[in-house]
DNA sequence: TGTTAGCACTCCAAGCAGTCGAGTGCTAAC
DNA sequence: GTTAGCACTCGACTGCTTGGAGTGCTAACA
């Protein structure tokens, strides 16, 4: 059997339909609406067979049709309508958010939010793993004679600290020296070869010298916390509470599986965090992700890079009867501002 | 009608009861159950008393007894027996917290989520809005010859960051002149006081001498906002999905709106910084906060302070219905221990 | 006077039969 | 290849019945 193009059209009505009920789809529906010029009848036999191929399923007999996974795929590939965000929708964008933030993390709350309020589905935002991996700047701040405040500025604007406990009491001129020697060795460093250059500048300027070195290692220790701070994935959600909106979660207990895959975080962070890292805009549909909660949800993602590095990812979680041009269509044009933002806080940090 | 000792009994009976099995209690069964030594009918004939005086409702005739607000009240207040935590619960709360954390916002985090765990129930915290208003030290950090990194560390443990876009390049010398004496001006103040100190120490130093003053200004500019961004109260949530559990939220749009309410933020946010300011663990039953959509829910919190300090708020939210005896005493454990925390955080401030 | 057994009554929840309507598949005619 | 028509299926809804849990009231009892 092949997948004409009237099949193809019929395929596409009952998608548009199913996306805004609902609710199963009949032949006499789309037959009436769309104007196909085709009998029920005609549209009845062309459903049998999309079913027989697989695009389509049959909730129980004498209903009407729902789209397979595979139905959704082909959907979304080839036949739904991209279209570009209307003048309105740019404007809730700029809106939305907030662009004065000049902090990796509070930027991706805030896309949280905006996609969240702008698509009506769940936003989850994801910082890399790995991605902030340029130190570009330490600074020590002394608490008292025994600890010292070290905090570390990455080349994308995150600030961490960590406190260093000291072996010994330094007073203040050791410490500014120490922490230049610091400055000296570190900055410039990806996390991958920091410990190294750590390491090779203890013994190279301190072999032996047993105060010193103890002190300067406990320094090196708190940077390394500090970039494990940075290291460590953050997930941000929002519009949670939008999935109670759908009745495909009507079931009380498959929305409470679905949040509670969702407050876990971990699961849903390794899932964005596996997928291809290019710039493109994705579409999981129901099972194709390895989560059996939300095996019947679709997720829409894109990450946000700035030159080569992956920075994060930002999505949308709903059910599989999603509006996905319109997710499509969004989610593409905030990975773009977003990363054109990015890319001027890097720049930014490039002049120095 | 008086509310003798009796009466108390088979009320504190009932309210055991229906924290149970969410099901109204009928006169037979607490006749049965609760060795009183009274058949049904007198406890038919006490009920009947205590839904006159206000203590039990009735959902429809012939129904069981539920308990009201008045009756929530009472037993909160007089009849519910208070209990110690087990030796195992006060184990799982000391592993669900992570104490080694050392700053704040971190620290309350994850006693949110230690809350939501050990209760079962939806677990709330809250950093109180201008809770942080010592500042310990000041540093900055050149990004390039015109934007400085402002960094401020509070006396409670918080570190935040800001950018001053400098009005005219600036050598490392100068900024450290600028950064001693701004070092010089802030350590110490509290927020309040800060304002006065910033502007007359622009005055004082930098009369007429333009350049100068001007940065200055702006490096007091970003201080102020790292305060500002301090000040500003963050919530962190926990175990909301814990809420489909029960079956008073069985109804799909009851719980819609209630995990709506909790993602806003702003209206709990408010609500929990309204109260009173000691550190009892403090009990709000349904009706008795201001908020529609959780007139249904009950809350329990308690605010965490050092010295005469006031940090935050932690608590939980829950049915009516909620096991108000563990759930004191868990928060009141928890807020014990984070305020211990606190205390040492703080201690090591004062040593410098 | 307080307590209790007994009874009539109320109301909800669950189960069941019947009806309606939407939708299908198949067949025969165009 | 398309379409009209028809028999059939199945879920959703309605109305009815039944059972059980629980009450309030009354009369008898200690």
């Amino acid at each position: 059997m092949q997948l004409d193009m009237r099949k193809r059209r019929i395929l596409q009505a009952i998608v548009n339909e199913y996306i805004d009920t609902a609710e199963p789809v009949g032949s006499r529906y789309i037959a009436k609406k769309h104007e196909l010029g085709l009998s029920s009848a005609t549209i009845r036999n062309e459903m049998a067979d999309l079913e027989d191929m697989g695009y389509l399923a049959q909730p129980h007999a004498s209903s009407g049709r729902v789209p397979s996974d595979k139905g959704y795929r082909l959907y979304v590939d080839d036949l739904m309508e991209t279209r570009l965000l209307t003048l309105d929708e740019v404007r809730a964008v700029t809106e939305e958010l907030d662009l004065k933030i000049n902090e990796l993390g509070a930027l991706i709350k805030n896309a949280s939010a905006a996609i969240s309020r702008l698509t009506k589905y769940t936003a989850v935002t994801l910082t890399t793993k790995g991605g902030d991996s340029g130190v570009k700047a330490v600074e020590t701040v002394s608490i008292d004679s025994a600890k010292v405040y070290v905090i570390v500025i990455s080349e994308s604007g995150t600030v961490k600290n960590s406190i260093a406990s000291l072996p010994v009491r330094l007073d203040k001129d050791d410490l500014a020296r120490l922490t230049a020697l610091l400055q000296n060795r570190v900055c410039g460093h990806s996390r991958e070869s920091l410990m190294g250059a750590l390491q090779s500048a203890i013994r190279e300027e301190f072999a032996g010298a047993g105060a010193a070195e103890a002190v300067m290692s406990a320094l090196a220790d708190a940077v390394i916390d500090c970039l494990r701070q940075m290291g460590s994935a953050e997930m941000f959600l929002e519009g949670t509470a939008n999935i109670l909106n759908f009745p495909e979660f009507r079931n009380i207990e498959r929305a409470r599986e679905f949040l509670e895959i969702l407050e876990e975080k971990k699961s849903i962070a390794n899932l964005l965090s596996g997928l291809a890292k290019d710039e493109r805009v994705r579409v999981l549909i129901g099972g194709e992700n390895q989560i059996d909660e939300i095996k019947e949800c679709s997720i829409v993602s894109a990450t946000y890079t700035a030159g080569n590095m992956v920075f994060g990812t930002i999505g949308v979680i709903g059910p599989k009867r999603m509006e996905y041009s319109k997710v499509v269509s969004t989610i593409e044009y905030i990975n773009k501002v977003i990363a054109s933002e990015l890319g001027k806080l890097a720049s930014g940090a490039d002049e120095g």
